[in-house]
RNA sequence: GCUGGGGUAGCUUAGUGGAUAGAGCAUCAGGCUGUAAACCUGAAGGUUGUGGGUUCGAGUCCCACCCCUGGCGCCA
């Protein structure tokens, strides 16, 4: 039993920003030995899962290794609407085939931390299995669980109002629809980012008036992109829970160091003992971020390809970037001739749009030929060697004639 | 129905009828570094909503249309 309490703990604290109606309620549940039914509802209109939402996964698979049942819930149905949070007015609506093929690919990411076969499997579920059958009349029904005034308290709408934004009447649906979510699934408890808090405790207001039952909200910290900014496809700025080791050890690498101690935290396994340790190191200047960052980099590599993959990650970043010598592996083409224009030859390996940039690049002295730069725009190649070319920092390609 | 604001680069926007439409953020390259961040240098990015008109000359003025949007009225 003191096994079991522990376990809750570690549950309810690590990567939990709030829980309602309070705390003290779910860990009782929890500590009763009762098995909940839970879920993380994901919205497929970007068709990567990032270490954004690895955070949430990672709070279902401790929920799943005790036993409770979980489901990842495809937005589907929220996809081919359009999603009213962002300012983003339109965005291309799903087909049926893209929905089915981004659910397919979300599950194998998802695998990377979740488990959806053995003996408590996660399950997947659409939510336009439901929602597609809504008539006009349930719409209404559902609606009148609500207010006006409790949805005028979302912040974004507050914000809105006082500057004179348009706030769109469909918009107020989005929190009833994912609340109906809850209640067709019949949940304990869902789990999501701080900013679905909102959206997800609409659900427990249905919940309460449908059921008469209690629906607990879990939130976990919204994880910054390599810029500091919320994480997410539009900015650029993600990384991709399935990339390669070499990418996302790179990406990691280019973090701010202001998030080192966050990321130790929400995407790895490292102990929290560990990471104090880390952070007071950190503040009293005794390591080099950089080195910090390395150990985060291969903490992250490994948390989603192995140790083995974090290892020749590590070293092949060391080779590249550090001893800025070549990678061992690298893109390569074939061309029909000897000798072959250097910006032609820019153009035709994809690395530059247009002859244009390749010559600014060349200019700016982005361009490097076995590890020469080159100076002149208007240099022919001579291919009777394999040359190896760089462009930038991160892109290399073997020429061979 | 009445009325106000707006549409210029990916985003936010500046721009008296007068030169090649300018800036910040984001992007890309270089420098400094630790592939950090910040900073410095440079670059790319535009059919100025659409179509007409006036003019030597229109982002700017006129007309029509399209799109976005605030308010009022109509329901006591």
């Amino acid at each position: 039993m003191k096994r079991l309490e522990e376990k809750v703990n570690h549950l309810l604290s690590r990567r939990v920003v709030e829980i309602f109606p309070d705390r003290k309620q779910l860990r009782q549940q929890l500590e009763s030995g009762q098995k909940l039914r839970l879920y993380f509802g994901v919205d497929p209109s970007s068709p990567t899962i990032h270490l954004g939402h690895a955070v949430v996964l990672k709070k279902l698979r401790q929920f799943q290794e005790l036993g409770h049942e979980v489901i990842l819930l495809i937005g589907d149905f929220t996809g081919r609407i359009g999603d009213p949070s962002g300012r983003t007015a339109e965005r291309k609506p799903l087909t049926h085939a893209q929905v089915l093929e981004n659910a397919q690919t979300y599950q194998e990411q998802a695998a990377k931390v979740l488990s959806f076969q053995g003996t408590n499997p996660a399950k997947v579920k659409f939510n336009s299995a439901w929602l597609d059958e809504l008539t006009f009349k349930d719409v209404i029904g559902l609606t009148s669980h609500f207010t006006v005034q409790q949805m005028l308290e979302r912040d974004m709408f507050q914000t809105r109002l006082s500057e004179g934004k348009p706030i769109g009447l469909h918009e107020f649906l989005y929190p009833v629809m994912q609340g109906y979510d809850s209640v067709v699934m019949d949940v304990d408890l869902e789990i999501g980012g701080t900013d679905q808090t909102f959206n997800m405790l609409a659900g427990r207001t249905l919940m309460a008036a449908l059921k008469q039952k209690e629906k607990f909200v879990l939130t976990v910290p919204l994880l910054e992109g390599l810029d500091g900014r919320k994480m997410s496809k539009s900015f650029g700025n993600v990384i991709g829970v399935t990339e390669k080791p070499q990418d996302m050890f790179g990406k990691v690498m280019s973090i701010r160091d202001e998030l080192i101690i966050k990321y130790f935290t929400l995407v790895t396994e490292v102990s929290e003992e560990e990471i104090k340790r880390l952070e007071a190191q950190l503040n009293l200047k005794e390591v080099n971020p950089m080195e910090l960052k390395k150990k985060l980099a291969f903490e992250i590599v490994k948390e989603f390809h192995s140790e083995k993959e974090a290892h020749e990650a590590a070293k092949e970043f060391e080779k590249v970037f550090q001893k800025a010598e070549i990678p061992t592996e690298m893109p390569e083409i074939k061309v029909t001739e000897n000798k072959v224009p250097l910006l032609d030859l820019l153009v035709i390996s994809n690395l530059v749009v247009s002859r244009t940039e390749g010559r600014r690049l060349i200019e700016q002295g982005g361009v490097e030929i076995n590890q020469h730069k080159v100076t002149t725009p208007n240099e022919t190649i001579d291919l009777n060697e394999p040359v190896i070319l760089r462009i930038g920092k991160r892109k290399f390609l073997r020429v061979k004639a």
